[in-house]
RNA sequence: GGCGCUAUCGUCUAGGGGUUAGGACGGAAGAUUCUCAAUCUUCAAACCCGGGUUCGAUUCCCGGUAGCGCUACCA
């Protein structure tokens, strides 16, 4: 873990951060925001850091760190430095504590609100926390301190004797002060003051809130561009009071942060389901989740394309884009403002799609989530991005699908079958169901009429595979040769092309639906293909 | 309820005081091919509503409506 520099000169170098908080697995918004994150910071040669926000020790779990880890992985995207704040506490108690100490916040002793599931969806009419707030007066929503304002002195000798009590931001609402700052992409935001409540600092257990460590560690790190999601839109003018909290304090207290400039802010639109809720696991599953995608065959890099597409536009048209014209392209300025459908099919239940050719389907999970779950605009550039990877590069990685579903398959076959396939799959796992038939030696059973040819019947079938079979016994297994003699035979039979190629094609590929013939014979060689011809025939008969 | 934000085809978007409102995905039709794809062509599809300002608003302003967000000792 790398310490930030410490020079107090103002660096040109932008310095980004993304700060999950482990509480469930990576998810499509939060992939996008570290992505924004990222090519912000590498468009810029600035710093990417990775700040695990795990100050509520209720909600996080290992696996969800675990989980993020493995997203992020898959993405593939670097960052330089990496810190988890419940390894910072002492700095953000520090921090608050001297805020308190400079009378910008107060201890307040009211038990914790404990109606925690208040929430959910419907709306609190007007909050019902009576009494009176801190100000005095009557019926106002915001919260209320309990008591109007302890004195230092009682407050102190409350804490002494062991009282439990949290600590609250002193917001100053009386002045009828307006909190103002500019957002790169929301513009000029202003708030009264007096629309702010009172929020806490440190829970009642010591731990700090969200809004202080986030603010101590940004301060500390030196961040100089927060991008993140708009749900904080509203929760930056508390921490623009926070900042300004911490930089009055700090310049007199510590020598070393003389003077930390506010970062800038630039909050990017929301992620939204088509029926317009915020994207959540809870609601609408893993569908959300970033390694949904992967091991629905997308290439990151695609997946990546298509989450730069949601809310920022290039401006010129272009859609299918590498990494490095991503990075090249990116700016702030390019980011809308309206929350964005993500397209995906809620529901699309994730029953195991049978591999034809695999009965006992390994791979099943693989093809867990139908492709109508996907935003076809991920599925579509998806299918770009495969076409546009070097053939070695996309069989190297189909390769890996194609064992892992259980199949036994050689480098060097892969290598052949794969431009076959290439431009027939949109996900890499398509490959499955696309390319099975190369990878068996028995052939799954199918129904014989398929192999009757159009405008044909089974007699014409029978015809043109017991003519193939003594064709393909004596040609060269090349796609020219295959080519010239399988037409020569159909004119001598007198049928037409298809109406050879056909039968022949499902024989071999036990459906109608495949690659082309001659390459698909070619790779599968005269001894394969000449026992499925056969094998063809004998159905028939 | 209060506060904040937003509003162009179904979806992602470009644009902007006068345009045939552009592109992409998806959809439909056609071309091509040994099937399926890929590719190419064509078509359908949008400026939330009402007031202003203006010679002229989809664009600027105000209001409404709708949606979203925040309103926790969650992040």
């Amino acid at each position: 873990m790398s310490q930030p520099s410490s020079t107090s000169a103002v660096s040109a170098r932008p310095r980004v951060r993304f700060a999950p908080s482990p509480t469930g697995f990576l998810h499509v918004g939060s992939a996008r925001t570290f992505i924004f994150n990222w090519l912000y910071a590498r468009h810029n040669r600035g710093t990417m850091i990775l700040r695990l926000d795990d100050t509520d020790v209720e909600r996080n779990t290992d696996a969800s760190v675990d989980s993020i880890f493995e997203g992020l992985k898959w993405l593939n995207l670097s960052w330089d430095e990496n810190y988890k704040q419940s390894e910072r506490l002492d700095l953000h108690r520090k921090i608050a504590w001297t805020i308190f100490e400079k009378g910008l916040a107060y201890r307040d002793f009211t038990p914790a609100h404990t109606g925690d599931a208040e929430r959910s969806g419907e709306q609190r009419s007007g909050e019902q926390r009576s009494g009176e707030t801190r100000s005095g007066q009557q019926g106002t929503w915001l919260f209320n301190a309990g008591m109007p304002e302890l004195p230092r002195a009682e407050s102190d000798r409350r804490a002494a004797a062991g009282e439990p009590f949290a600590l609250r931001f002193r917001v100053p609402r009386e002045t009828g002060e307006l909190i103002r700052f500019t957002d790169a992409v929301y513009g000029e935001q202003s708030k009264a003051a007096a629309d702010i409540e009172d929020f806490a600092l440190l829970r009642s257990d010591g731990m700090p809130t969200y809004h202080l460590a986030s603010c101590a560690d940004d301060a500390d790190l030196r961040i100089s561009h927060i991008i993140r999601g708009q749900d904080h839109l509203t929760n930056t003018f508390k921490h623009v009071l926070i900042f300004a909290a911490i930089a009055e304090t700090t310049g007199a207290a510590t020598s070393k942060a003389a003077g930390v400039a506010p970062p800038q802010f630039a909050h990017l639109p929301l992620l939204v389901a088509p029926d317009g809720t915020k994207l959540s696991k809870r609601r609408h599953g893993p569908v959300v989740s970033v390694t949904t995608y992967r091991d629905a065959g997308f290439l990151p890099e695609a997946f990546i394309n298509f989450l730069c597409l949601l809310g920022w536009s290039p401006k010129n048209d272009r859609e299918h884009m590498t990494l490095q014209e991503l990075t090249d392209a990116f700016s702030l300025e390019g980011i809308n403002r309206s929350n964005v459908v993500v397209n995906f099919k809620e529901a699309a239940a994730s029953t195991n799609v049978v591999i034809p050719a695999l009965s006992d389907a390994q791979g099943s999970n693989l093809l867990s989530y139908p492709e109508e779950t996907f935003d076809p605009k991920a599925v579509w550039l998806n299918a770009e991005h495969i076409r546009a990877l070097p053939i070695e590069d996309l069989s190297a990685r189909l390769l890996l699908i194609v064992r892992a579903a259980g199949f036994s398959v050689t480098p060097e076959k892969m290598l052949h079958v794969t431009p076959l396939i290439r431009e027939r799959i949109k996900l890499l796992r398509d490959v499955l169901t696309a390319a099975d038939f190369f990878f068996v030696n028995q052939l799954p059973p199918y129904d014989p009429a398929e192999l009757i040819p159009q405008k044909g019947d089974m007699a014409m079938a029978l015809k043109v595979l017991t003519r193939a079979r003594e064709v393909l016994a004596n040609v060269e297994f090349k796609h020219d040769p295959l080519d010239q003699s399988l037409r020569a035979a159909a004119q001598e039979l007198g049928v037409k092309a298809g109406q050879m190629f056909q039968p022949i094609r499902v024989a071999v590929c036990g459906r109608k639906n495949a690659p082309p013939l001659f390459e698909t014979l070619e790779v599968l060689g005269r001894e394969a293909t000449l026992a499925r011809v056969e094998q063809a025939i004998r159905k028939i008969q």
